[in-house]
DNA sequence: TACGTATTGGAAACCGGTGTCATTGACAAT
DNA sequence: ATTGTCAATGACACCGGTTTCCAATACGTA
């Protein structure tokens, strides 16, 4: 009955080809009007919840008609808006980068794995920059996540390691996955590497070419990465059974000019250490810059390791030794955990939580002169 | 009529707090669940409409009415659904930055421009980085472009010189801003740097110290930047009539190890450049890099200028005198010429379309040797 | 007193999708 | 012949805002 009295209508539909399309092109002469679902429902004769049905893949439909539909979608060149479906379905498709790290290229690695991640999928990145030395810092984050109402963030040390702000993701119903040094959370919100163990490597390589006399340049003080990392180079230590004053170990802020400063002081010591491990590339970069300054050559009078393995440690003169963190790999897997069951909901495989940094080894590391 | 009918069920709605009360918990009650329009509407006794004149800052409101409506937006903690307002006034708020960069330092600091110029409005950031070299580049970025409906885009080079990108982004009624060398588009559709300027005044500083036999790594053939960075170099050594063989203009990709390749080719000249300029900073550190590997000293055997002012350059030894590019106002700018009209109706001023890139003097540059 | 008129507030439609539930017809089981 | 089941599809309300249009009220004026 019902069939019957829609039949002709679909037919009149389709009959007034002329008046659908009018609409459409009714809609297409304001600029950037886009065909909509139901311009698509008309065309096809069916209603707007079987297009829908095609748009999510839904098996209960009929391949027949999928293809009819498939069809007119791409003679018409419809696309889902986006944001209708954000509202229908109370959430959106966008993930955020909640970051604040100085290192350009690491954060630019971060945002490439992310997309590797988001890449085939609705979703798209949004970044968020933020600012660690300002009182407003976690109401602006707040004001953020609540203004665009993201899916889920991905967190960048060092501000990963704040648990006020996973805290507060979780207060505003906003995924979030860590990425830092060490397990600060559970499998689920967290992206580790094993950085003590990776910088344990590391200085007993300094000790294979003969060191005795190490310094290090840690990073800032309340960074879970510095603190990790100092911890590796004291287990090498202590495996090693050299003994570690504390004159060796200087604090830089993760800058190239920290690094220049840190390692001045070390230079200063007598007598100065024939090697340097540095938390990260830069203020490696900053010590060999110090180390120039002062007429030593690297690595004959002074050997350097760094950390992270960012572009400059390649580039630089002679190339660094360095920790390569594998930071696109995290980053993919962190954004994977967020919307990785949305995403690809066929997969079944956990991403994994924790990742090994190895070493990088180049020209900064020698034996010590006599 | 209606009016009669519907009079008391406006005013059961209303004695009903308790119930609106009890619906805006069960909203709460499940996590993520934000209190909505109606919510504040029903608890400050007025209709959604005169809400929603409140959050748009309405002028036709009883100031009473407004102060009211607000307290209780401030004790619910109310904040509008950005996707459901995106759907009703068809446009969302979020702006594209669509880049193939490969320097990290130059992505990040247009990241950071176009943030400050979207501070305090409602408008994120979403970024696509391209890949050039893919033959679906564009149907990559019309995809992108269809799915998420940006308000606008942002461009950067060197894609932004892809004229059939500007005419895509026209086409599916995308707001666009490119950045660029040189004026590619009207002042709406463009902001520019003065390169060829620039590097004239840059290459006459090579001239005044003395350089006669002057070399330059270009930029990749078909890049507008690397067409104006060598017009400018040969307008340099045109006004100082200095003749300029082909074999004194190498070319590179604006990559590091391009830039040693290039250095290399000039370098084996005879008599070799006492000075080169570089089509940018990273290249210019190759360039400095082939001349340490060669055991020649910068500045004192050879003088480096490069462009950009990236942070590699004050970082890099000898610290590099190089042309600043005014990056972050650019992309400022490019940014307020997208949003001004929407998110800042009452500022009149024009974006500037028009920069000057400035020469920033550090150590790489001195007298040739006799 | 009656009548414009400006100010303020509300009902209902709409934006473009999705969820819930009902309906239909075909076919198998009783 | 009747009933039950199931696949395929549709009707309709809903998501949370904005807009259109009209009603109610207050006010000044003829």
């Amino acid at each position: 009955m019902e069939h019957w009295h829609r039949s002709p209508l679909a037919l009149f539909v389709s009959e007034e080809g002329g008046l659908a399309k009018r609409s459409s092109n009714a809609n297409g002469d304001r600029p950037g009007g886009k065909p909509t679902i139901n311009d698509v429902a008309r065309l096809s004769g069916v209603s707007k919840k079987t297009v829908s049905r095609v748009i999510n893949n839904s098996p209960l439909l009929n391949d027949e008609t999928r293809e009819r539909i498939l069809k007119v979608i791409a003679e018409l060149g419809y696309v889902p808006n986006p944001q209708a479906r954000a509202l229908a379905l109370r959430r959106n498709f966008l993930i955020g980068l909640i970051h604040d790290n100085p290192n350009a290229q690491m954060v630019l690695n971060v945002q490439h794995g992310i997309l590797e991640a988001l890449q085939d999928t609705d979703f798209a990145l949004v970044i968020r920059p933020v600012d660690r030395t300002s009182p407003h810092m976690l109401d602006d984050i707040r004001n953020f996540l609540e203004r665009q109402r993201l899916f889920g963030v991905v967190i960048l040390p060092p501000i990963s390691e704040n648990d006020q702000l996973a805290r507060l993701c979780d207060e505003l119903g906003c995924r979030y996955a860590r990425m830092g040094s060490a397990e600060l959370d559970d499998p689920d919100h967290m992206v580790a590497s094993n950085d003590r163990q990776a910088v344990r490597e590391a200085v007993a390589h300094l000790v294979e070419h003969g060191h005795r006399t190490i310094g290090i340049v840690q990073g800032p003080h309340g960074f879970r990465s510095a603190t990790e990392r100092r911890l590796g180079f004291e287990d090498a230590l202590k495996t090693a059974k050299i003994k570690l004053p504390r004159s060796l170990m200087a604090e830089g802020n993760y800058t190239f000019e920290s690094g220049i400063a840190a390692a001045n002081r070390l230079l200063d010591l007598a007598p100065p250490p024939t090697a340097i491990f540095a938390s990260n590339d830069e203020m490696a970069a900053g010590v060999v810059h110090a180390a120039r300054q002062r007429g030593l050559s690297v690595p004959e009078d002074l050997s350097i390791i760094g950390f992270d393995d960012t572009s400059i440690a390649a580039h630089m003169w002679p190339p660094l030794t360095t920790v390569r963190w594998p930071i696109i790999s995290m980053a993919r897997s962190a954004a994977l955990k967020l919307v990785g069951d949305v995403a690809h909901p066929d997969r079944e495989v956990d991403e994994p939580s924790m990742f090994l940094s190895t070493l990088v080894r180049r020209s900064s590391v020698a034996a010590p002169r006599q």
